[in-house]
DNA sequence: AGCAATGTACGATGGGGATCGAACATTCAG
DNA sequence: CTGAATGTTCGATCCCCATCGTACATTGCT
């Protein structure tokens, strides 16, 4: 058994499902938190790859802000792109509208 | 002949939400269950007042059927009114449409 | 090298909600 | 009146998930 110990180097790339792949439970669920709406209106309020996941500011630690993060790419709805120590994020409106028309601006709305 | 209130005869008519009065995260944690969206699609492909709920044919028994009507009243979805011994139910297309544009269509698109 | 910053992974905890069974109320049929 | 059918309500249970604290990994800076 070839013991071989982590090839060291990288930090692992974080793993998207595009939206084309998500349940429409998946996405409802994602959506349906008042931590992550508030993170993906914020998001929606700043240009591509110019927040990183500090500087949302959320009522939750970081652990907990990571696991938002992960359940939003889960759901197609987030994009991340590793620079330096930062994990810089996107929204993927585009390809979300395209898969689940009119939710996501029913989401960012103000009402 | 006013009647004693002491024991009136008729059963509690269903408390309803309208639509308007519904805020989103409402909406889609009520959307977000597998179960309502089996009712709610159901009920997109009958006529109004034809179903009651013993109808829906859903793997859960009685009280918690009971409890998703509930909740499906609350985020302004479904409007009931009482026939005999059955509720009939209705799904409140337009008034929902109104509301949350869009958001029905994406639960009862089949795909 | 050491150190701070950023983010993830893991275990533990707490709370909310989905479910059930049973008891109850209402309505109708006989 | 008796019984069956339909739903609701209540208490109890269970499970998922949001959260926290800590430990750990990676990166960059000095």
């Amino acid at each position: 058994m070839p013991e071989q110990a982590a090839a060291a180097g990288h930090r692992p790339a974080p793993v998207h499902t595009h939206p084309d792949d998500v349940p429409v439970l998946t996405a409802l669920s994602a959506l349906a938190d008042p931590v992550r709406m508030d993170l993906i209106r914020t998001l929606a309020d700043h240009s591509d790859w110019t927040l990183s996941c500090s500087n949302f500011d959320v009522s939750v630690g970081r652990a907990a802000k990571s696991h938002h993060f992960s359940v939003l790419r889960d759901a197609g709805l987030v994009e991340q792109r590793d620079q330096g120590t930062k994990r810089l994020n996107r929204l993927r409106r585009e390809e979300f509208d395209a898969r689940f028309p009119g939710l996501l601006d029913l989401v960012l709305r103000a009402d």
